[in-house]
DNA sequence: TCGTGCTGAATGGCTGTTCATTCAGCGAAG
DNA sequence: CTTCGCTGAATGAACAGCCATTCAGCACGA
């Protein structure tokens, strides 16, 4: 049922019914990243959830359900940022700039869903062509956008292909969330963006 | 062919051992390829290399130690092709060029293999982590090691990070590397080193 | 009293691992 | 050359524990 949620007009249920929902995605996201997806039980998110094992089922259809809509939540909005953002710039150089530093802001925020999307979602086939097809390639069609309009502009060298390009980049900022991830010392992620791009954009080659 | 019979009467032991033991690793590969790791049954495995469930006991300790073996045996013969290589020649441009593409080749020439390094063993923190440990920082190393040569020898730019160079190539590679993987088009890997080392090298700005 | 959200013990299927048993092939003895 | 134990690699049915999912009932507010 997709109005599981509609209570009394005068409570302030509306807060209790997503308040669990809310508290069961929380929970999964910290225990996927702790234990990973296949050795996580249902149970333990129940238990951090502070819910009952029968709760979860109130509220997803199954245990990948609830990975899913984790993915599906945060991806969107990642998109959906993304172009709210290239909405407001024209240059593109600085177009890439901001949404290099979202990417790597984004997963800074938050260890535990950027392990989920950093690990977690890629370990199968399965999750990584699901995950590829909901969010991966829209993004990277995202970023290409960008590249080919900097060379219609002129900014960017004209003869490389923009959907790689956009690979390129995307596979450099995502090495730098992963290690992020794996690092004992702890640092701050966002900077790496703008040390990346250093790269990206002029290329390791001393003049 | 499974032609391989016990050969000669008196040396049998050492082959015909060797046999059921790859035969295993090579069926893990295809059956953990196809299935994903925690999707995969030791049966099945078994079924593939045409061994009884019990055989996979008497070669490997369990289904993890067939996981990592099939890790520890690829990426240490990378690493010392990468070593071997690296030492027989000095430009430190055309060394990045040679592990670039050597990099790209070995997991272009088996599919199975690939999915088994660029999604199954990313499968959990615990996988990432050992795996990480094991080879990955040592090749991230190789790499930064060219760097350095090359910014001492003032073809690479002396003000960038080395480990943090090292790293961007090698995710613009590991996303090749996954795309290729998850493509329905089927296309060669290798040829796309020289694309993104023209990118990594230059940058994408025009002059 | 009803309705509803929630509970958590019970269920049932699944699968990694074990181990009692088989038997091919070997060397020794005749 | 033939026979005969013997060895240990290989087998695969059975085990044991795990865990996603279910559902009969509970508590509580209206």
């Amino acid at each position: 049922m997709r109005s599981a949620r509609s209570l009394s007009p005068h409570t302030q249920a509306r807060a209790g019914s997503s308040d669990k929902r809310e508290a069961i995605l929380r929970a999964a996201t910290r225990v996927f990243a702790e234990n990973g997806y296949f050795n996580s039980k249902v149970a333990d998110v129940a238990r951090v959830a502070g819910v009952a094992d029968g709760t979860v089922y109130l509220y997803f259809k199954s245990k990948e359900d609830i990975l899913h809509t984790i993915f599906d939540r945060n991806a969107g909005e990642a998109i959906r940022e993304g172009r709210r953002t290239l909405a407001e710039i024209s240059d593109p150089r600085e177009k890439l700039r901001r949404i290099a530093a979202q990417h790597l802001e984004r997963l800074g925020a938050d260890r535990d869903l950027a392990v989920v999307f950093q690990v977690e979602l890629r370990g199968s086939t399965k999750f990584m062509e699901e995950f590829s097809a909901a969010g991966l390639s829209e993004y990277i069609r995202l970023i290409a956008e960008v590249v080919e309009e900097g060379q219609a502009a002129g900014v960017f060298r004209r003869e490389l292909k923009p959907k790689l390009v956009a690979k390129v980049l995307f596979g450099a900022l995502d090495e730098m969330a992963t290690n992020w991830i794996l690092s004992k010392r702890r640092y701050k992620l966002a900077p790496l963006a703008d040390e990346v791009l250093e790269i990206f954009f002029n290329g390791v080659m001393a003049r």
